[in-house]
DNA sequence: TCCTCATGTATATACATGAGGAGGA
DNA sequence: CCTCCTCATGTATATACATGAGGG
């Protein structure tokens, strides 16, 4: 695989997550053995290997630049087999069954070798990466904020909602996130505030948004 | 890049016709006095007055049959201002600032008129709505279940997992719910709690609710 | 008729963009 | 000019309601 780099990104700040195993290694793609019935499960990867792989999945996939919507579609043109935004999605949080996962993850395994080689012969436009105010004009990947990093901005919105330039420099770095990402985090949130509805607000209670007949309820 | 010229990129908007002139910039809100021959009745909507339009709106849009992908296209093809699904939907949702709120009205306003006039038009085969099971075979309206119905739901959950159809019954009558929607929404929440991230792990403390109510909706 | 299970469509939320404005200095 | 903000609104992602095949 990719010469054991792990080139330190931007974008994947993993707070080093729990990484209390070791045993079998990485994942590997044995799909085509499957002998005789349905599956052989003589390789049925662990929950374990699971939250790896999907950790590990996300993490590629948006290095490569793909989205999940990419991905579902390309596994259609690929292998015959289409699946929406909402399957990968799934996927990637481990929001699907124990034998979903793992019937999946060969499919999705298959794809990322794929993509991760052809990343080589990709129309490398100009440079690498220069191309980023010419005509390319591709977005930015989109920055995948961890739930206790919110946590985090959220907290230090709540004691200054509108930090100077230092400030969130120094907050980025903190958190291991782009100082542009954390400026814009800050933009949004001081945006969200002012909506009508503030910002996750408790709503009152019924709201009379029934459809099937006008039943005026209650509560 | 030339001059001035950058011709609208990719994504940006497209044309945009509150004046004709276009010219590939924006003119937000100048919208002011809505000369559009509108009815221009309402002129500075309160926010009660915004609440009760949106809550009319979705209302009507779902008896209507119109998701909310279907509106924002609509307003684009009738109106030359294409809305992505995401701006209907912060508008029923009440998440756009009071200006912004005010300047969709009615634009919003208007396609709900011509909507439910053309209805009379639409191919009502038979009477009303018996077409449910003929060759129409749309999809079912997505019911759009209160929050408080939700935790009332979630509630017998706990108690009863998997009710009978007595029980489903039951609950239908007094949420005042179809017995179909409840059935399914029993399924669905079994089918969640079987899932290798169990039901949505609830966070002992919502961080980030009421933190940031030094901003409320006043103004 | 009703469940389970994989997976979809419709909707809701989070990160991103760009036009236009306000200092700075 | 540059930098950063606000504001309307977008794309990418996540969640909620729905469907259909297959079992019994």
């Amino acid at each position: 695989m990719s010469a054991a780099g792990v080139a330190a990104h931007p974008y994947s700040h993993y707070t080093n997550p729990y990484t209390g195993s070791a045993l079998g290694a990485g994942l590997h793609d044995s799909f085509a053995a499957q002998n005789l019935f349905s599956l052989g499960d003589d390789q049925q990867p662990s929950t374990d290997d699971l939250e790896r792989f999907a950790r590990d999945f996300k993490q590629k996939r948006i290095k490569l630049g793909y989205t999940q919507a990419d991905v579902g579609l390309a596994l259609g043109t690929l292998y015959g087999n289409v699946f929406s935004q909402t399957t990968i999605c799934r996927f990637e949080a481990l929001q699907l069954s124990f034998k979903n996962m793992c019937k999946l993850k060969p499919l999705l395994s298959r794809w990322l070798d794929e993509a991760d080689s052809a990343t080589g012969g990709m129309p490398t436009i100009g440079g690498d990466k220069l191309n980023q105010q010419v005509q390319g004009r591709k977005r930015k990947k989109r920055t995948s904020i961890e739930l206790s990093t919110k946590n985090a901005l959220e907290m230090e919105f709540i004691k200054q909602p509108k930090p100077s330039a230092a400030e969130i420099t120094n907050t980025a770095e903190s958190l291991q996130l782009e100082k542009e990402v954390v400026r814009v985090w800050f933009c949004n949130r001081r945006q969200k505030a002012k909506r009508l509805l503030g910002p996750e607000r408790k709503k009152p209670d019924s709201t009379g948004e029934n459809l099937s007949d006008s039943y005026s309820i209650n509560g």
